[in-house]
DNA sequence: AATGAATGAGATTTCATTCAT
DNA sequence: AATGAATGAAATCTCATTCAT
């Protein structure tokens, strides 16, 4: 019956709209996704709940934009990598894992300051995100490098299946980036198993954790 | 201040935590943890909802419970495994990798059939155990076959860390089993990568998927 | 997720507020604070559940808030009589007393129609805000009657919360106003102590119960 | 099915009920009535869930038990120092006064510790039976020392009751026992509240707080 | 006299979603 | 484009009490 709006405020669609995903992934992040209630986003935003709906039909929603938003930007700048003409196979994927590690090590710092105990929810959905989009990517480089006979392979789409699948790992664990002592024997290590997976005699792969 | 109890069946306290145990799992992997209520578990048990609370203080408790039991059954079998002297280290990693497979598709019956869409909290707690528990001893046994000059291996913890990283996703996609094509190729690209990231000049491992 | 709504009756939210504060305050005072379930206040106002809590986080909160109310409302009595400059001291500790009983026996009828085995929670919490309140100003009117000679009290705070303490037993117990001939005797009693407590030659209290 | 009884000590019923009541009684006053549960009291004594309802039809009623059991030795007390023919009316209430303050200030140790925020239902309980068998007891004291001329008062019963108020006021407020210089003023204050409730000329009570 | 597994009603609370304005 | 009060299903958990042994 009383109707006081508290001063609206209208914007840019889509600046609401980054502001709501902006907001949530932090949040997701932060507590994780369960115990992220849609009040919480719209409170970090300063609208109304009714607001959210207005711009995604439910929570998951969301959820599914932050992960096609974070997706879309490393799938981008991996097909910039695969596209490089300067750059040989070997080359390409060394630069893929680097980019991917680097997500993962600078999701640390927002990932632990809390509840490290994680967000199976989300990881999953990224997990397979993941996968989905790169294992074609990756696994064209790496057919190229079989034909150029620098690497040496059977199977390329599940090989590359399998490298990505311990880069998730990291994903799941960025507390591994916090000891700088594991985190230099990670990273030598998977240097050596990633040479070695792809065939190569000389593996000289320089990964920057 | 109750009502009249409706029949009540008394067994041995053991039988009865095994009963509820063996439901809860059943029902979180066809629908879920979060999706099954402790009430969908009673009642398959056939037994009250304060039973449920008389052995489990709670529901992520059981959960922990089915984690421990199928973990310390998976670390039975890895540590026979390993003591075994009549194997020599490739034929123990060997075994190894055979019985976390065979976890993973035995999973695949009861998974698949509803909600694929999955169990991210149950996998994420069942790979931080099952990782937790078995890198030591796959490292040690890595560690001998260094020392026997059958592996080249600098960091055998990390090292063994990535390849359960790899495997752990076959607990996450149980549907990988579902086609033998991608089966085989799975299997044949494990059986390779495992040998190479070990250092074997011959790999020769046999997997049985 | 979700049903369908049975005709959604909005309002002003102070409207409603006071709706949920109107109908715990009287559910808690027949059935006692315990034995009155959050579904009950709901069912009374026909509101759903979901919005008790859009409006208490807990139903303790709401008792709080009730108690507030009543309170406030009391202080507010008490107050204007304290400064009321037309009336002496002992006059405003009359007043005040008047106030106070007046409460507890408009409290009776609510009270007694069902358990009288009464409300120790809510009585509890009672007690605990009326003495806090009201000791500093009655405190202060009996300083300004020593001062001016009219009463004879060492420790004016103390002794007002002695007379509360009394006062209080009031509220424990409505059921002494359904004798009259007890509640005559009662009230002639508390006249006599209240005037010699105070140290007043001519105890003239006059109360109205 | 399976029944193993551990290890089952039969003891003399009057002391398993004992036990029971103590243990009860330390865990009202700790936790409070309603924050203790059945199993807590078993568990402290050792006994079986089953056994607690051996001995007492329910909970409340060992609630009763143990008041019953304070407010006899109390009321004991009292009925000796009513029958002592070596003091005179003034001496008497002044004996009993104490009496009861001693107990207050008893229980501050065991109150205090934990959760000052107190324990409505027992409090409620024991001031109830506290001033239902006191009152009689003191009203004749009262009646006679009117009679001895000593006191002044008109109804002895209601004025009894009053005094009896104020003093349960320190059972539900033992902290007050913790500040000596709050202590030192209440007592004072009583001493003269008394003195001249009861109508004497010449008030010299003496309080032991 | 004692056990302890089993009961089950019921209470509080959460929160994604809706919808009238 | 935005609001925010209202919804209500459902979930977890508590605990006094019972009863077969």
């Amino acid at each position: 019956m009383k109707r006081m709006a508290r001063e609206r405020v209208t914007k840019d669609p889509e600046e609401r709209r980054q502001e709501l995903i902006d907001a949530a992934e932090r949040l997701f992040m932060e507590r994780g996704y369960e115990a992220t209630a849609v009040s919480d986003i719209v409170q970090e935003v300063g609208v109304a709940q009714g607001t959210f709906y207005y711009y995604f039909p439910s929570k998951e929603e969301i959820l599914e934009a932050i992960i096609e938003k974070d997706m879309a930007a490393l799938e981008d700048d991996v097909r910039k990598i695969t596209e490089d003409p300067n750059l040989d196979p070997a080359a390409k994927i060394n630069a893929i894992v680097n980019s991917i590690i680097g997500i993962s090590s600078s999701r640390k710092e927002i990932m632990d300051y809390l509840h490290k105990e994680s967000n199976a929810v989300m990881h999953e959905k990224m997990e397979r995100h993941l996968i989905e989009r790169l294992v074609p990517l990756m696994a064209e480089v790496v057919s190229q490098g079989v034909a150029e006979g620098r690497f040496d392979v059977q199977h390329p789409t599940e090989a590359v299946e399998f490298l990505l699948a311990s880069m998730v790992y990291f994903f799941h664990h960025p507390e591994i980036f916090a000891d700088p002592a594991r985190s230099k024997k990670m990273r030598s290590t998977l240097e050596t198993i990633l040479g070695r997976a792809l065939g190569m005699k000389d593996y000289g792969f320089v990964l920057v954790v």
